[in-house]
DNA sequence: AGCTAATCGAGACGGTACGTCACGTCTTTAG
DNA sequence: CTAAAGACGTGACGTACCGTCTCGATTAGCT
């Protein structure tokens, strides 16, 4: 993952070692002539198999076989199992995602950010979407490379979405000017992901709208 | 882990399948005989590995080198290498913690709150616990048994600090009476994991006061 | 076994090599107080295993735990499951044994010879027999340790009835005196063993009868 | 090894349990993919160790380690430790036995049979074939299938060429046409075997010749 | 009859090897 | 050249036994 960008990175800046030889250590694939198929059948083939049995005995192995595929076309095209949930993660989200255009805007602050976390709450609560997120989080925490695929790809441009209703909020009156919306999304998510995470406590509508309850109370103008 | 718990609650309670035959499948090993010095080395060489090389390069063979002691004896008390780093955890947990009677109260909530959330910071950001606490924190997000452990011995007794701090605030009249406690302490604890597991931005002290600020002023009596 | 002896053969020869320190590396256990239930009980477990399950698969411990007896008592006594085994085969041969005189003399040796042989053969194909007296054959191939002992205590006094017999025949005239008894017993024995252990031939009343038949016309007198 | 050919001989002979599924539980690994380099270092090695330390220390992990190759690869295409060894013995046999015709014929049976048999007293002395012959013999009295696999590929065909040259003194009417070949063969390669096995007494040339001389004594036309 | 020392059942311990699984690389054959 | 297939060297897994050791609790044999 973090291997392959770097090189593209590195290759798409005209940055080589030996005039002619940017294929030296490993040359790169040729994505034009990639299998989509292939590709489809293992993003899909690591899902399923995330969701069966746990993302500990997902195996590069396993993948491969259901997907109907040898092993050295995953190896060719991610560097990690992690790599390939990610990517199956991000399909997963595209798929439902289409033409999602960001946080509703009813000109009631609270309102908005109720639905839209009520809404995370059950995504997170459903089984299509625990274990590979379950994964992706976990490998997050001890694995930087991939954290920070996953933070660029999947989270930020999410919490993105909670920067833009703040500050429109604060546009129009009803949130303190002075407040940071990037702390304020945080004491939103961050609750609603430590429930989630740790299993501390169940993750309910009722506790996200308390939290946004509370966090509003703290940014409302006084 | 789960498993001795589990059983030894069972069979405190009386609950036997078979009438003297709770000792079938593995009798639990003789504690009274258990080797100290055994217990000690393994647990230290947990640390020093993980901090060595990561979690995910540790192994329950390195660890039984390391500690000069045969695998099954690592076998034969714990049941994962999480649940090995997790006592090690906790062991070094006591080691710093000795006397430690609970959260400050001078009075000044604000302080003692942002007291306590710095050092946690700080903490979190020491080399020596990084490594161990995130392997522990990763586990737990993908594996329900070791997550149950962590939360119940580490976690909560920490969160149920705050909840008395709070409390105390409550009764001095420093804190609207009708904020639930917990999630208050959700909406300071969450966001610095939040930081800290996922990376999103660095974790520093003015993060830290600013998400304290924010929480008290959704908590402060009108 | 080899062990024991050779500490034995050592001591009585008066080689020591400090001078009063014949106890230094390890004491021989006092006989009088042993138990005679556990030497029984690991003597039958050991018969029984070898007989459930085959020599390869018999360990000292699960001798220990059929015999209820703790793997000391076992490593004391014995210096290998093969030693262990060998006591078990002469103790299952003297109960079937109790008073056998040697082989019979009718006078009419081919008879005689015969009897002995057929005997045996059944011997060799009992179930009661054959995993345990496998073992011992197997191991001595192997161990000349074991072997030694084996073929000291168990083959050579059956062998020499052999000798006694044909002795007796040559004095009566009825095998040529110039013969070497012990050349023929082997060529007796030699073949039914051959048959035995390789199993390339079933070992029958007519194969033993056909030996028999064969080397003593080549004794006889011409 | 057994189950190979087992399996293969089954189903050649169309002996399926069910229709289409023969490869169900494993299936066999690809032969002309094989590396000839891993199975010679593999033979090679396994005779050396056995050699050097004996059968009984002899370990897989050692012969993949001496070998330079996995211990997967071993499993793959030996079922025990037993086997490798029995195809090691094998190809050491044919490296010495090149273009061997059978045994020599000069019209003198006991002068024939004399030569052959020394040799073999030579071969079972000489420290290069003693410690895997013994081995395998050993494994053979109580591993029937190893046993099988063994007369079949190493015993039997020697035992032939004995039938052969005595048959062919029958119809040179120098041995009794009414004595079986099979038993005086038995006769000669059972007492030597036995000798050596069990080591009761030396193995020497005047035994075997001793051996001979008796056994054709009793099968010379009166 | 009481003392004392060895044996006993039990099983934890440091080890070695097992046979299996999955890794990531490499090679072969087909399209 | 990619792809499916899968053999290969590597290394960790979790288990089974090894032979040694340390624990009370018998249990003799000798005062």
């Amino acid at each position: 993952m973090s291997t392959v960008n770097e090189t593209n990175r590195l290759a798409s800046a005209g940055v080589t070692l030996l005039p002619m030889a940017n294929k030296s250590p490993k040359a790169q694939p040729d994505h034009t002539r990639r299998s989509e198929r292939s590709r489809r059948a293992i993003l899909d083939a690591a899902l399923e198999l995330t969701g069966e049995s746990g993302y500990q005995r997902l195996t590069i192995e396993a993948i491969a076989a259901r997907a109907g595929v040898g092993k050295q076309t995953i190896y060719r095209w991610w560097p990690s199992k992690a790599a390939v949930l990610l990517d199956a993660f991000i399909a997963l989200g595209e798929e439902a995602a289409e033409g999602e255009a960001g946080l509703p805007d009813t000109g009631d602050l609270a309102a908005d950010l109720k639905t839209v976390v009520r809404a995370t709450v059950d995504e997170l609560n459903s089984p299509r979407y625990d274990a590979p997120s379950r994964a992706l989080a976990a490998e997050s925490v001890v694995n930087p490379e991939l954290c920070a695929q996953f933070t660029e790809r999947v989270l930020e441009p999410q919490l993105q979405l909670y920067v833009r209703r703040i500050r429109a909020a604060q546009e129009a009156g009803q949130a303190d000017p002075d407040a940071d919306p990037r702390i304020a999304l945080e004491l939103i998510v961050g609750p609603l992901a430590h429930r989630w995470m740790l299993r501390t406590l169940p993750l309910t509508h009722d506790y996200a709208d308390a939290v946004v309850d509370l966090v509003l109370r703290g940014i409302t103008p006084r």
